[in-house]
RNA sequence: GGCCCGUUGGUCAAGCGGUUAAGACUCCGGCCUUUCACGCCGGCAACACGGGUUCGAGUCCCGUACGGGUCACCA
């Protein structure tokens, strides 16, 4: 049924949000099951019950989905190896568990929950007891665990491929837990079960579970099942010490993309943070990435996530797509800014879309073009065009006068206008177009320029503030 | 603390025994220009430290320092 395909898995804990960590991984596995023409799949880790979180895995879905990690089988679409959500194939992982306390690789302990160190002893109690015996009390309704039985001597080595190869002393492994009081399972061995019984061929996790992997590979011998590939990948850090983290501010890939950010921009971002594809090519369209991913590419070392840099490769985003595509989205956060009717969205998303790095920032870039702001005469000043207040003054005037007489009202003729008149007045076209400029939007810094922004604003508002303009450098 | 892992400019990173140690972001100049931006040109800035091995070490080995992970009935 599986044959001999790579499978990739995606296997979350529904915490409600998606973290850039979590989201990294799951472009990676989608690579290396895709590169391959292999099945990626998604599994949703939810064996803490008392961690449920209402609409955490529609968070995913929804992720994965505009981010275009399309997966190929999952709890809402099924799949050979269904169900895909851990709680519900809480009766497997009890099956297999039992399995091995036939076998003598685990055992049922029946002490209280560990109260840190003195427990070795307990513990000890319950790994040598008789099989038959503790299979009574189970039987007989007593509340248990099942642990591993780590063996106590010999050693065991881990291949990853990230990291190479690991070799650890058996005997500073513990027990671990497999089945809990509950009845559910833990994540290692949960993830063990499924990822054999889901015919996983290359197992990607972070480097938290480097030192667990042992038990892993314990585990999967008891079973008598072949181990999978590891891929163990280091953490985003937001800085050399800390781990990226919803709990200390860090934003979530769905906060990301509520600053204003391309799902698209983010995913080509994360990717980098990491691996590195060798060359010098940073921009790549996921159909790009599946051709230049190699796992030999994942670096060892965690990287810090840099909101600097992802302001570049948003800005890139942006940049690269059709007018048309870039109207449509800046359009939300024009009108955040622009309720005047008479005003042109298209007009305005033309002007920003080679001038802003993320959506979020577009409101306060063009809030000039709803109401001109009450500005200071000194943005008049500009140095390198040696403009003062008083030849600002003359330009207005002229200005007014040449607005006025405008019957047209369309780039080309304002435009023009503008340039002869610098001409008529021997003066620059800057020296001109500086202080029109400033009295149209009262702010140093405009999308588009003075043509541009007149255009927009129509003959009756730019007269308006013109002679606002006028009255303010009197 | 034990065990494990990591360490190339501020950040992401290339490099796999011989290089003037790439490239990108940031920052700073310059050009272009009706502002800003874009674009173009240029610049600052790095192999954590100490020992080996070698003709030769960022690259291999061993220490040290610093940082991280782990040592849960959380994942």
């Amino acid at each position: 049924m599986l044959n001999n395909k790579v499978r990739t898995r995606f296997a979350p804990s529904p915490t409600g949000y998606m973290h850039v960590g979590g989201l990294r991984t799951a472009l990676y596995t989608y690579l290396i099951a895709k590169k391959a023409g292999g099945i990626f799949i998604l599994r949703i880790e939810d064996t803490d019950t008392a961690r449920y979180v209402e609409g955490a895995e529609e968070v995913i879905i929804k992720t994965l989905r505009d981010t275009g990690l399309i997966y190929d089988e999952g709890p809402d679409i099924g799949g050979p190896v269904a169900p895909y959500r851990q709680s519900e194939r809480k009766e497997l992982y009890k099956t297999h568990a039992q399995k091995l306390c036939e076998k003598k690789a685990a055992y049922y302990c029946f002490c209280e929950k560990e109260e840190k160190d003195d427990t070795v002893l307990l513990v000890d109690v319950c790994r040598d007891l008789p099989y038959e015996g503790s299979k009574q009390r189970v039987d007989a309704g007593e509340p248990y665990v099942i642990r591993m039985k780590a063996p106590k001597e010999g050693e065991t080595t881990v291949d990853d491929v990230v990291f190479g190869k690991i070799t650890t002393p058996n005997k500073i492994l513990d027990d671990m837990v497999l089945i809990k009081r509950d009845g559910m399972p833990t994540y290692n061995f949960a993830n063990v079960v499924d990822d054999h019984l889901m015919g996983i061929t290359h197992v990607m996790r972070g480097s938290e579970y480097l030192s667990s992997a042992p038990k892993y590979n314990i585990l999967y011998d008891a079973f008598g099942w072949e181990i999978p590939i590891y891929i163990t990948v280091s953490p985003v850090m937001r800085d050399a010490q800390n781990k990226l983290s919803k709990r200390h501010g860090d934003p979530t890939y769905d906060d990301l993309i509520a600053l204003g950010y391309l799902p698209d921009a983010v995913l080509n971002y994360i990717a980098l943070l990491g691996w590195s594809p060798g060359g010098e090519q940073e921009l790549f369209t996921l159909q790009e990435m599946l051709e230049v991913f190699d796992i030999s590419g994942i670096s060892k070392a965690p990287a810090i996530f840099d909101i600097i840099k992802l302001n570049h490769f948003n800005s890139e985003y942006i940049r690269k797509m059709s007018p048309e595509e870039f109207t449509e989205i800046a359009t939300p956060y024009i009108k955040k800014a622009i309720h005047n009717e008479n005003i042109s969205i298209d007009s305005i998303a033309r002007l920003l879309q080679a001038r802003c790095e993320k959506l979020s920032d577009i409101p306060e870039k063009i809030d000039f073009f709803e109401a001109l702001p009450d500005y200071e005469t000194d943005l008049y000043i500009h140095q390198k065009s040696k403009i003062d207040k008083t030849i600002a003054y003359d330009m207005l005037i002229a200005a007014k006068s040449g607005f006025e007489n405008l019957t047209e009202w369309t780039n080309e003729p304002i435009s023009y206008m503008l340039k002869e008149m610098a001409v008529d007045l021997d003066v620059k076209n800057a020296t001109l177009m500086w202080p029109v400029r400033i009295a149209v939007a009262g702010k140093s810094v405009t999308p588009g320029g003075a043509v541009e922004i007149c255009e927009i604003l129509g003959k009756e508002e730019v007269l308006r503030r013109i002679k606002i303009g006028i009255e303010k450098l009197k």
